[in-house]
RNA sequence: GCCUUGGUAGCUCAGUCGGUAGAGCAAUAGACUGAAAAUCUAUGUGUCGGCGGUUCGAUUCCACCCCAAGGCA
C-alpha cells in the first residue's frame, strides 16, 4: 500500500496557496513546497513565498532549505522531499516545478547522474567553436533515440545526454521514464482552473504588489550579501530582470513591464507541462466549493 | 500658417529602383530526467493612414486631405 499523497500544482498566480492551506485545515495535513526558487533563504517576496500570516499554522516543509549562493538540483530536492514526506502523516504537495513532481513520481530508488562541469565545458567548446550540428552528431552516434528526440539547438539537452553516456557508459535513452506504477506514492493531484487573461491580470497585478512590498530591497540585499548575478538562485523571476535596475542600466518602468512579460511566458509553460499530466483533476478556480471537490475527487480516485 | 521627417503585423521597425510585403518581440501550440522561475522548437493575410491621379498594374510615383513628432514664424 503505497502513501498517499495530495498535490496542488499547476501555473504561479492561480491561487495554490490559498487553497493548500484550506485544504490542509481540512485534512490535517502539511504542505510540502515544490517550488525551485522558494528553496532559497533571503528569497521571499519575489518567490510569493508564504507568509507566516499566510501559513495560517500549517507545517510547511522545503521552504528555506537552500543558500542563494549554492546551486541546487532537482535531484536534491528529491531526496530531501522523499525525506520530508516520509516524516509526516498527510503531506500535501504545492507547487508550480513540474520537473519536480516528475522526480517525485520517480521510483524511490532511481538515481539521477550526477553532472561534471569538465565534462560539459568539453561538450559546450564543440558547440560554440564548430556547431550544434556537430554536437548533435557526435549524440547520434552514441545514442540514437535521443538524438532523434532531441533537436540540435537544445544544446543544454544535448550535452546533458553526452554527458550521461560519458559518465554511466549507457544511453540516456535507457533510463526509466515515469509511470504511475513505479510511483512510490499514491498522487491525488489537483489544479486549478483559470481562463487565460484572468490569470494575465493577476500576474501583472502581482509583479506590482512585489515591487511595493520591496523586491527591489530583495534582490539589492541578495547582492550585498554576496550572492553572484549569474548564480542560479538569480535566474528567478524577479531578480534577473531587477539587477538591471540596480545597476542603472534599466529603468524601473521597463524592468517591471519585461518581469510581467516574463511571468506571463513562464506560466504558459507551466500549463503546457501540467496540461499533458493526465493524473490531474483540473477544478475551476473560482468554484465556491473547491475544497469539498478536491476532498471528494481525492477519496473517489 | 509654413518647412521637415514619419504613418507598413498587437508593439518596435525593415522593405518593395512600380508586379499586393518580412524580421525581432508579443501571442498561440508544443517539448522537457542532477540549471527547470532555466532551456529549446513550430506557427506570419496585414484596407502597407485616407481619397483621387498616372499606369496593364500603386503599399511604392504625383496631388490633396488626416494624424504624430520636430523646426520656423
Amino acid at each position: 500500500m503505497k502513501k498517499m499523497i495530495y498535490g496542488l500544482v499547476g501555473a504561479t498566480a492561480s491561487g495554490k496557496t490559498g487553497a493548500s492551506i484550506a485544504l490542509c485545515h481540512a485534512l490535517q495535513g502539511e504542505v510540502v513546497c515544490m517550488d525551485s526558487m522558494q528553496i532559497y533563504r533571503g528569497m521571499d517576496i519575489g518567490t510569493a513565498k508564504p507568509t507566516l500570516a499566510e501559513q495560517d499554522g500549517i507545517p510547511h516543509h522545503m521552504l528555506d532549505v537552500a543558500e542563494p549562493t549554492e546551486a541546487f538540483s532537482v535531484t536534491e530536492y528529491a531526496r530531501m522531499a522523499h525525506a520530508a514526506i516520509q516524516s509526516i502523516q498527510t503531506p500535501v504537495l504545492v507547487g508550480g516545478t513540474g520537473l519536480y513532481l516528475q522526480a517525485l513520481s520517480l521510483p524511490l530508488d532511481f538515481g539521477f547522474t550526477k553532472g561534471d562541469d569538465t565534462v560539459r565545458a568539453v561538450y559546450q567548446k564543440i558547440a560554440d567553436e564548430q556547431s550544434n550540428e556537430a554536437l548533435h552528431a557526435l549524440l547520434d552516434a552514441r545514442d540514437p533515440p535521443t538524438a532523434a528526440r532531441l533537436h540540435p539547438n537544445d544544446v543544454r539537452r544535448v550535452i546533458r545526454a553526452l554527458e550521461v553516456y560519458d559518465l554511466t557508459g549507457r544511453p540516456f535513452s535507457a533510463q526509466v521514464m515515469p509511470s504511475s506504477e513505479d510511483a512510490p506514492y499514491d498522487f491525488r493531484l489537483f489544479a486549478l482552473d483559470m481562463p487565460r487573461d484572468i490569470l494575465y491580470q493577476r500576474i501583472d497585478q502581482r509583479v506590482l504588489t512585489m515591487l511595493k512590498d520591496g523586491l527591489l530591497d530583495e534582490v539589492k540585499a541578495l547582492l550585498d550579501n554576496g550572492v553572484p548575478e549569474n548564480a542560479q538562485a538569480m535566474q528567478g523571476l524577479g531578480y534577473k530582470e531587477l539587477v538591471p535596475v540596480l545597476k542603472g542600466e534599466s529603468t524601473l518602468k521597463d524592468a517591471t513591464a519585461y518581469l510581467q512579460q516574463r511571468t506571463r511566458n513562464y506560466a504558459k509553460r507551466q500549463l503546457i507541462w501540467f496540461r499533458r499530466d493526465t493524473r490531474i483533476i483540473w477544478l475551476p478556480w473560482d468554484s465556491k466549493n473547491l475544497l469539498e471537490q478536491m476532498i471528494l475527487s481525492g477519496e473517489n480516485q
